[in-house]
Order: C-alpha cells, then structure tokens, then sequence
DNA sequence: AATGAATGAGGTTTCATTCAT
DNA sequence: CATGAATGAAACCTCATTCAT
C-alpha cells in the first residue's frame, strides 16, 4: 500500500502508539484503536489489510521518525566524535520523552513480527535503510575506533543507550545530563583509536 | 500455593518457555501448553490461578536460573576484575545458549507483565533479591570504578551484554571468545578506576 | 447502547425467555441462546456487554411487558373496586400463561441479580417506574382502603396473585374464574374500607 | 442415604446454606462449601453423590427445620384462629431472620430442582410430610372456614406472608408486630366463615 | 472414613475480519 | 471512501466429579 499521509492514518498511528504503551501489543484491540482514532473499524481494514499489516507499517513509519530526531542535531561543522556524542544523546532522549514511540519499539522487537522484518532486510542487503550503521561505518573508516566489527561497536552503543533510558523512565534514576555524558564517555573510552 | 517443584509444574514451566520462545507471548494458548505439557488443562489452573500467574510465577523461576548461571564460575580465588568478566561472558552465554530463557526475559521486560513485577520490588526495597546488583555494588565499595552510580554502570554493563548476545542470535556475527573480550573490554575500560 | 428494538435484539429476548422456562437460569448458556435465536453468540456481545447486563435487560424488557397487560382492561368508567379486580386478574392471568415471563421473574427476583435491581431503584426514588404501586397509592388517597401502609396491602394482593398463579400452574388446580374471584375477594374483603 | 448427622455432615449443610444466600445457587461450587465447611471436597463425594443430592437433601433438612419452627409456639389450649395466627406470624420471622433458609427455599423452589420434588411427592400422595397442609385441612373440616379450596386458602396465606417477609428483609419497611397482625388479619377476614 | 490433586467438558468472552450499505 | 453491525473461531477459565492414597 502507498500510504498517503491523510489525517486519518496520522489518527491511525498516533492512537495505535498511544493505546500499545499502555495497554500492551495484545491488550490493544482494533475496535478500541478505531474508538480511540475517530473512524470506523472498516476505515482502518481500508488503509491496512490486516492488523499484522497495521503494526508493520506503524514500525516504517516510527524508524524514521527516529532517525529523523537522532541526527537533528548533526552538522558538518562538527568532528565526528562531536556527531557521535549528539546523536547518542539523541537516541537517549528520544527514548526517554517518546515513550510512545519507545513502548512500541521495544515490544516490536522482541515479537515475532521482528523476524518478518528481519527477513525483508535481508533482502535488502546490509543495513540497507539504516542510516544509523551507516554512521558507526564511517567511523570505522575514518579510522576513529579500534579494530573492532562494527556490531560489537553497536552492540556496545545501542545497548547502553536503551539500558540508560529504561532506568530513568523507570524512576530508578533522574535524567541528568552528566550521568549521560558519564555513559558515552564508558563507551567512547572503549572504543576510540588510542593510535 | 508453596511452590513444590513436582514433576507437573516442572513440566508446565519447561513448556510455557519452549511455546513462549517459538510463537511469542500471546500466541502462546493454555491448551496449548497443557498439551505440550502432558496434564490436562485445568491442572494449570490448580496450581496457578490464572495466565497472568503462570507467567509471573514462571519469571520469578527464570531469574532465579539465571542467577545460578552467571557466577557458576565466580569463586573467591579470583580478584574482581577476573569476576567481572566471567559474570559478563555467562551472562552472555546464557543469553545465547539458553534461548528459551532470554526470549521469555525479553518478553516479559517489554511487557505490561514488568510493571507488576517493578511494582513488587518497589515493595521490598532496593536490589532485595538482585544478586548482580550486590555485586556491582561490592566493586564500588572496593573502588574499583570511576566514580559512576551503580545504575550506569548497569546500563554499560547488561545493555552491552544483551545487545550482543541479540546480535549473535539473530546471526549477524558468529559467537566469538575474543570479540566477547573485546566488548568487554571496552566497558570495564570505560569504566574501571585509573587510579 | 440505546436499546433501538430491532429484530435481533427482539430475537434474543425471545429466545432466552423460552430457553430460561425450560432450562433456567444458569442451564441457558450463550451458545444455546445465539443458536435459539439464529444470530452468532458474537451479535449478542455486540448489543450486551455480557450474560449479565443481557439478563438485566431482558428484566426491564418483561416488566414493561407485564405493566402493559395488568392495565390493558382498565379505562375510566370503572371505579376503583372495578380496577382493583381487574388487575387482579390480568395479573394472575399474566402469570398462568404468558410462562415464559413470570418463569424469568420468579428466578431473577430470587437471585442475585435482583440485588442489582433494587440498588438501582433504591437511587431513582420510590416507585420511580412503578405503575403498580402508583394505582395502590391512588387506592389509599381515594380512601378505598383501611389505614394500612400501602407496602402491606402489596404483600397481600400481590403474595396472593403469585401463589395463586403457582397453584395453577403446577397443576393442584385448574385455573377457574370463580376461585380467582374468591381470592381476590379475600384480599379486598381485608383490606377496603368498611366507613 | 441415611443421613446420621454427623458434625462434618452439619458443617457441609450451614456452610452451604451460608455460601447460597450470598452468592446464589450456582455461584456456590463444592469446592467453596469444602473450604468453607473445612473438609475435603472428596468428603462430601463421601456422603452425598452429586451436588444435586446434596441440595435434594439439604431442601428436606431445612423443610423439617421450617416446620418444626412454625409450630413452634401452637399448643392445645389455643383455639384454631389463636393457632392460625401463630404459625403465620411464625411462618413470617422465619423468613425474615433466617435468611439463610428463606434465601435457599426462594431460589429451591425458582429452580429445575423444585420439579424433582414435586415430582417425589406426587407419588407420595397429598401431602404426606406437609404438617402445614394438614394443618389447613383441619381448618375446613372444622368449619372455620368459607367453602374455599384449601389450596386457595394456601396461596392467600403462604402468599402473603412470603410477600411481607420479603418487604421487610429488603428494607422496604422496618418488622412491626402491629403491621403483621394486620397482614394475618386482612387474611382471616377474607377467608372465616361468617356464619 | 477422609483427602485433595487431577481431570476435561463446557461455559463466558474476545476480537480480527467481512460485507452490505 | 467510509461505515459499523455481524460473524464465529478460539481464547481464558470454572467446576462437578474421580480416584489413588
């Protein structure tokens, strides 16, 4: 389906996102998601054929509204490890103040539907829409880390990232921008050429 | 109910992993793992009172697995340093090996279900049964870490770890010992003492 | 949902009228009830929210039913003696033959369900839809009666009615026009006023 | 069964009778009445077959408490009225303070159950245990009566009281022993024979 | 006599999906 | 395009009953 941005999908979206952060993948029904957008259940089996085709859309269009938001701050202006701490920082606050979005990303992931995705991307080729690796590849290539395989690196990055996020919007810890910076340092100091 | 491990609970927990692990939280029916199971369906029901149950009392029996495993190898004749990266490899190897477990974890973590449990532990009081967490907090009293709190230090630590176990599993690398060391290295280099 | 009487609804009213005579109350499950009524067990859930808003909907429906028949005889130019008799008799008529309502009656009004119905009649204020007891009170006000309080003279006309109904239907009597004006002689004998 | 009244026997009755009154009928399962009566649910597989036994036997376990209370306070110096008035005002705070009863002959006789007694007694012949009908029969061949049926008699009598009973626990009105010799009196005055 | 773990048929309810309007 | 009444397979759960101890 060419999903045409109409007002309705948007309602769509939104309302889906907001009803799986509270109510859980399976808690969150099409009749409910219909209520909750305004329109009629059969409006939603007009744009999506299936519920499964829904959620798979839904993660398209939440992927690039991370990407959108983690690289916002880049410029050309910056060193790379500059870009590298911005857009860590990014992803942390993305994380942290979109809940709706994050909720969703990480119930996706860890759902069958993930291998479905999986699957498509393998078809793709290597990191074919993630414009995310493709800027951990530019590092390697401009020499900035260790000889390290790049997914050991994002093992490294991504994880911490999301680890930090989940401790503070579970009220274990306030957001605080040093400890923020405590953590990509760990991870920087690790990493980063010592040559 | 006090949990006795007889043979038929032993069995339903076995079983709800091994469905869990393959068709996902919720496609994962009671008849079906009473089935899978070998006892009739409302045998579940006698010792857990509802589905809901079954799971919770099912993550409190994962963690406890999980602690057993990853200072199997820990032992009082090695320093701290030697203890850190051995927890970090089982915890590792756990995740990989013992995919029924880490999938059920997964789950769970990105689930309504971790709100109840988040709940209860906010009852008991700080890091009551977390095993890891004393540990991490034995290597700040013995000043072996830059000054960090201990919840970042978490998030480095287990963020990394599961990070590359999900990128072993899904086969994007092959499990490797030395790029293992590698990430390890990486976050005790961030974040141990230079002193 | 405002309840529009389409044929459905209609239909499952019907059906379970007929199917609590023959099976009662908790002998009539769903499946039998969509089955009877030739609608998918889904439509019914569609109206109401479960069995027991369905059971309590299907009250009021037969107590509209019930105030439509006792008065259906009564028109201006009877005095009240008259009126007194002929819902009376429409009464205990209604509870011979229409079986299917005063079946469900006799099993609501002795369950807990009725529990729901007083509480919510208990908060709209006496008698709010209570044509019955509005017809006792114009006896009362008219004079007809001696100084009883009008709940006793429900317990006589009404308990009398009820017992009557029963005998007859259980077959110790056959329904005879001169008993029932014997009984309900023996009511108004008691009560009216001798002044 | 030869019901020997042994405690546990005891406790399963009260416990079922207490359990029926607040949940109803069929929101009572055995494995309740075993809690609550503190014996195993086999015990009471022990000495009644089924539930439906169970109830059958219970139903003539509180007819014979009914009766025995109702006659209670009828000796031979009374005359018929002072009798007929004693056993309605009997009959009367029998079913206004022990609920337990009332609630389980109420839904008893609204049940399927009621068939099956009925049924019982028609092979016994007319009245063969029920002291209360006999009791009535005295009444007409003692000529204190109209030429009535006694089953007319019956539903006027039992009719009302039920209905009164009813009032009160409901809280409609409060107990008076004036409004009660009221009730009993409209009774008498309709039926007594006014030779 | 007494126990209670175990059973599974059958109940209530949910919800993705269809289709006539 | 949009609607929402209608569907029914399949989910969760209950509970009368059995039987080995």
């Amino acid at each position: 389906m060419n999903v045409q941005f109409t007002d309705k999908i948007d309602n769509i979206f939104k309302s889906t996102l907001h009803l799986i952060k509270d109510n859980g993948f399976h808690g969150t029904p099409m009749s409910q998601i219909a209520k909750h957008a305004d329109v009629a259940i059969g409006t939603i089996y007009h744009y999506f054929p299936s519920k499964d085709e829904l959620i798979l859309a839904l993660f398209e269009y939440c992927r690039k509204e991370l990407y959108a938001h983690i690289f916002q701050h880049v410029n050309q202006e910056m060193d790379y490890k500059e870009q590298f701490y911005s857009v860590f920082k990014s992803f942390c606050t993305f994380h942290i103040h979109q809940r709706e979005y994050s909720c969703f990303f990480e119930q996706f992931y860890n759902s069958p539907y993930n291998e479905i995705i999986r699957q498509k991307e393998f078809l793709e080729g290597p990191y074919g829409q993630n414009t995310f690796m493709k800027f951990i590849l530019r590092g390697i290539q401009e020499n900035h880390f260790k000889p390290l395989d790049e997914k050991i690196i994002c093992s490294a990055y991504i994880g911490a990232a999301i680890s930090y996020a989940k401790t503070v919007v579970y009220g274990k810890i306030d957001f605080s921008e040093k400890e923020l910076t405590d953590l990509i340092d760990i991870i920087w100091t690790g990493i980063k050429n010592n040559d």
